[in-house]
DNA sequence: AACTATTTATAAGA
DNA sequence: TTCTTATAAATAGTT
């Protein structure tokens, strides 16, 4: 349909092809726009150029993704259900891992036990008293931990009201005139700084 | 193109509709395949007429899928993405719960409990202690069992032993001619039945 | 499903 | 690209 009939093949010359291209790309889109209207059709058409530019057009009454589902079910051939089917396997064997971790934990809480044998039990009751010597080790930590805690802040109160007691006196004497240097030209009285090694002293306290 | 100019709306002629649909899609197919030699072009097109009917054509140079992936990344628009992050939050909720049940179960083998403060821990400790009670329970159960089993065995042994004794006294009697008939007709000794109710009696001597 | 009068698309040229 | 225009192609209405 123009000025001379043309054949059906590759159009060598490169300007010709990429002004037809245009051309008729144009008169493609507009036949499917067309026959939307027309006729109550759904179209889907997504066109590249061979330099990679693209053009699509897609009916007004129905999305792209839409067309695709129904291109699916319709042909029976799969787009992106392979892809799909990845995240889905890692999915099944996630949920399996979980089942087989929900069993274990019901076991460990002695859910579930009715079909296990004495074999399979023995080893659940190991686990379980192996666990609880854990836990209870650790609550024994926390426990001597406290205690230790305690300790220390009792010492530390005790040395406190001693420094304070000594200070109280020293400021009585100050109050009299009775101040004295010593060698050190530094108060005659000294404060007496926190024990650094008050823990291991206490530690050796609990473990006797 | 035709007798007379249409315009392009709606036909409202069902009949007509659907003359013209097929026509023009023939006339729309024939377009992609003419641009898609002609110039180099990637073409896919997918139409359904108003009665669900598909008709597609893919150019044979790249698939659909090919064609959609492409589409994506040009477009910018997610036409599976959509569907793919579903399935990906799927697998992230699934992991996070596998994880709390990884860590829940560490937790009752008594692993990874440094940082859990002692409430926490008591109720770890409660949760354990009760799993243990169930698991002994069961396995306290599965060895009565296996005793009452046993001493059925034993009775059952002890009684066929008892009827075998009798049935070859019977025989050596007969053999010697000296049978004998009482007021049933029937022979003068009775195989003593398996008692019905051994097991309660096992029980009950296994309770005492 | 054909036919055909007309409209529409477009190839080549500018 | 866009416009023009001669001509090929598509197709609306008819049979």
């Amino acid at each position: 349909m123009g000025r001379g009939k043309i054949e059906i093949k590759r159009i060598e010359n490169a300007n010709n092809r990429v002004v037809t291209f245009s051309k008729r790309r144009n008169g493609l889109v507009k036949k499917a726009k067309e026959i939307t209207v027309l006729c109550d059709a759904k179209v889907a058409l997504i066109v590249f150029a061979s330099n990679g530019k693209m053009t699509d057009y897609c009916c007004p009454s129905m999305d792209l993704g839409a067309m695709l589902d129904q291109y699916q079910k319709l042909s029976g051939k799969k787009l992106w259900d392979a892809k799909h089917e990845n995240l889905s396997n890692e999915i099944d064997m996630i949920k399996k891992e979980n089942d087989s971790l929900q069993l274990e934990l019901r076991h460990l809480k002695g859910e579930d036990i009715q079909s296990l044998n004495l074999k399979n039990l023995m080893g659940i009751e190991h686990a379980i008293e192996h666990g609880l010597d854990k836990v209870r080790d650790h609550q024994a930590y926390i426990h001597l931990h406290a205690f230790i805690h305690e300790k220390m802040l009792v010492e530390e109160n005790r040395q406190l009201s001693f420094q304070l007691q000594q200070q109280e006196m020293a400021i009585a004497s100050n109050a009299r005139g009775m101040m004295m240097r010593d060698q050190d030209g530094q108060f005659g009285y000294r404060v007496q700084p926190i024990q650094p090694n008050l823990q291991e002293k206490i530690m050796s306290l609990v473990i006797d």
